[in-house]
DNA sequence: TATGAATGAGAATTCATTCAT
DNA sequence: TATGAATGAATTCTCATTCAT
């Protein structure tokens, strides 16, 4: 009878998880097309088939749902971006690492990239409250990691001794450009694609002729 | 008699117009501090010390004020980019002239950049509204005549063949992140600095040899 | 010098009769057309070309200006009934006289009649204050007099014996539901015409044979 | 179960015929004491005692909200006129039945009579938008059927030989005329003693000899 | 004296949140 | 436990009235 009564508590918990990840879902959806402000609680509850009562029972507030979804993607970007600098491997290799990771998180959550994008660059649907403030910290946080390994590489004679936080911010705003450019038209640049432009026009400049042996063995795999 | 009227109406409308200034200047800082959705009218009236009736003598509605905020440095940053890359000189110059408008423009209308980028990024406070198209087909006009200087330049060997709408969109996105850096502290970089590193990080590995020589040279002037 | 400042208050006072005139006449026309609610004072003094300021010279406010179009109307209608009515003659002459005023006040003030008219039935724009009591009265007192007058007619013996009050509202709604056919259809009911239908229709019933006489008396004329 | 939920849809559709009755009477009292354009959705909520939400719950405007009333009133009057005009019998006791139905349809809505003559007669609160136009269509509809009875009238030689459309609206004037005696006076004229001063006063002098035959025999009965 | 810009109270409507069922 | 009806504060916008010029 244990037994059976822990079964039932997970598969409710089971259940609410993916209730939580379809309102989440739901949520998103209609987020990133209407605009948050645009988009009433009843609009997702409609669109997620359970009653508004049910979604409070999951997130408190309107604003911490749009939280919820916000967080979501930005850990999991920072836990791929985390993992890929933090990876085996000399600094270039790290640096691609997270690029790839970047491409492969918001490739995947598409809807979420506008929202993401506009809370790390200001412009947060709410300035009042610092709701953002941690996805902030976060993005800041990273930034600051590309800048170390930047910084790294710099040492070792890879990278032209630039500031390392410049170059970190030109490559992440580089990578989001031509994401944008995937968002609004996807056949146009696959992520190998964008990874080559990149490479193009950011690492050969950037780089030292000794950093581009990196390169080329990079590439000759 | 007649002086006297003509002088009247134009006091008049000179008053008109720095109450306009007054208004949209008030509006704009509320706008980018606490975003479109978490002002009321009646905070800007508060804050412009008008009644709510007089901003709506000026802007038909809060969609029209800030429909005017916006094409206000749109339009600016469209005039100056035009008349930049229209000049006279090589595409190099062309293109340095266009970042140096850009700069010149948004450092004195920092309070919109970040309203401006929002509108050209898809992360409108509007979504539902077509607001922004105006301001969105000007920016990509923009983005069009770079990606044409470009294009000659790559046309004439100044630079390394890649796709010039991708080389106008990096470049952008380049100068906008480091305007956001000098938005955040306005101390770590200034317009000068800026530019030297675009040219360090963009041009460096985007030119020719034969394209470092109008590189050179125009150091050297 | 005496007689030239009379002369110039003179003129004064006749031009200032004027202007209130033209304003009564552009804020009749605006109201009839478009309801009490539905015209602002600044679209008044827009259509009268005079500015809101002047308005309220003449009138000290919105309701007041309403009033005295009403008041016009009524007082004209009330002015040329009660003449009519006091007139010599039978009882069925002043009757006619009292409906051929009438017809001849609303046709000549037709933007007022329904105005007018709703007031009279207690549909007046304004239930709260009783600004329309005045001429609900004089209407009401009008109706008065008119039974006086099917009360003598009655005892005469030209009428049958009917409650007069009653054929006085009965004859009134007669007289006005033509009105408002012509109102609607310029063309369709002449005066002449609706005296016609009316003493067809009222009259054949009410009059007593003895009070025919009059009318074929009356017609003979 | 099923059962149980049926039974509790069924109490749910109940209550919200009912709180849409409350709300419906309660803005029918305020419309009619003090005009449209004087009452608030405010002053409505707090009467029926609801919040304002609610009450855009069951209408989606206060425009919409007033239309609900006429319509109300309207249809009822539509219908039991129709019915008693198609009804089996002569042409006058079609018109009998059609006094008497318009007399029990408004007897019974009395607040509402004023703002149903108001819109039929072109006073509308709201001149601008056409939302009585469908109850004036009704209206007018109905005075050509009653105007095709009279016709068949005269065809029959009941009715003297009069413009069929004028008898209808006369008639129908008549009848409203003592209607609004009784709503300011209660007790000065019952239903039938309204009846009895419209045959009096109108079928006495519109009746053929041969017409009044039917009068004789209706009173016979 | 006539003007019309400025005012701000007041109106309709929306929607995040609660809570009885 | 899940529901969704009810709430009412807050928002945008209008317009009668005032008063400095």
């Amino acid at each position: 009878m244990m037994e059976l009564t822990k079964k039932r508590l997970q598969r409710r918990e089971e259940q609410q998880r993916r209730q939580r990840r379809e309102i989440l879902a739901e949520a998103l959806e209609l987020f990133s097309r209407r605009g948050y402000h645009n988009v009433s609680m009843n609009d997702i509850a409609q669109e997620a088939a359970y009653a508004v009562g049910t979604i409070y029972k999951f997130f408190s507030s309107k604003e911490e749902l749009y939280r919820a979804i916000i967080s979501d993607v930005s850990e999991q970007f920072a836990a791929a971006a985390a993992a890929a600098l933090a990876a085996e491997g000399n600094e270039y290799e790290k640096i691609i690492a997270y690029l790839q990771a970047g491409s492969r998180v918001f490739r995947s959550n598409s809807k979420a990239v506008r929202l993401y994008f506009a809370e790390t660059h200001g412009v947060s649907f709410n300035f009042r409250t610092g709701l953002d403030r941690e996805t902030v910290a976060m993005h800041e946080q990273m930034l600051a990691s590309l800048a170390a390994v930047f910084a790294a590489g710099i040492e070792k004679g890879f990278f032209h001794p630039l500031d390392p936080e410049m170059l970190a911010r030109a490559l992440d705003s580089l990578a989001l450009a031509f994401l944008f450019v995937w968002l609004d038209d996807t056949r146009k640049c696959s992520a190998a694609e964008n990874l080559e432009m990149i490479e193009k026009i950011f690492f050969r400049g950037v780089m030292t002729p000794s950093g581009k042996k990196l390169l080329l063995s990079a590439e000759g795999r």
